[in-house]
DNA sequence: TGTTACTTTGCAATCATTACAAAGATGAAA
DNA sequence: TTTCATCTTTGTAATGATTGCAAAGTAACA
């Protein structure tokens, strides 16, 4: 994952003006690295920022997608999770405690049958299962 | 993908009542292979059976969830898709047309970085990008 | 035929997300 | 500093997907 000193001047590079809100969001994601859902990030921010509305949430993150800065996340089909990291890793999600963990692979040790002549933009992986500390 | 000669009889190896409602669900799943969601599924079947209820088809594929016989597809955030193959295959969605394309890979070239000790049940790899058939 | 258990249906409730218009903030120009 | 234009945030209403639930329907069987 990329290192970024300053969150204010990340945003800017990207063509983001770097609001109060977009900057505390951003931050959130950046150091937390916990794959929040929107509900977690304005509960987690609504103290810092007690007039925070869950539509600036949204709209600050449907931003950040946009400008490729940060990536969805759709491993389970009832929340949307997002995550600050966008370089090529999976996802691992325990059934047990609901943590989601990253996991590095390898992209170009997947050869797939059936995609020919197709163009690949995007690649998630998707694990599920129990996390170690919930197998005792 | 495995082979059925008759789903009534498949339905209720899997301990699930072969109802009318279900049969065809399943059929619809199982023949069109096209990853439908609960819209189209329902949109499709609604003239053969014209008392179907939305909510039925809702149970319909909670329940063959449940039972192991159909998996979700969370490719996009904004919709839930269907399949009957349970087998390990990733799933390629076309950003331009919308549909969705099985592929094949093993699972065993995966080498996988920051999982040891995890216990792992379910493997997705999700592919976007344009299709053969729309770089023209 | 009556009973029981299971299934389907329709509607209401919930929850996530989006649309939209008003209010607020920012920054440049006068 | 004031004004103006632009962009951002906010709150509420609207939408859309999904679930809860109670009533009606169905099928097997005594």
């Amino acid at each position: 994952m990329i290192e970024i000193k300053n969150i204010g001047e990340y945003l800017k590079v990207n063509k983001i003006m770097p609001s109060v809100q977009r900057v505390k969001i951003f931050e959130y994601l950046y150091t937390k690295r916990n794959h929040p859902t929107v509900e977690s990030i304005h509960k987690e921010l609504i103290d810092e920022i007690p007039t925070l509305s869950k539509t600036t949430v949204y709209n600050t993150l449907k931003q950040f997608v946009e400008k490729g800065i940060i990536q969805i996340i759709n491993i389970e089909d009832n929340e949307t999770r997002y995550d600050a990291d966008t370089s090529t890793h999976g996802h691992f999600k325990c059934i047990k405690c609901g943590i989601v963990y990253d996991f590095l692979f390898d992209n170009s040790d997947i050869k797939i049958n059936g995609l020919d002549n197709f163009d690949i933009h995007q690649t998630h992986l998707y694990i599920k299962g129990i996390c170690k500390n919930c197998k005792n």
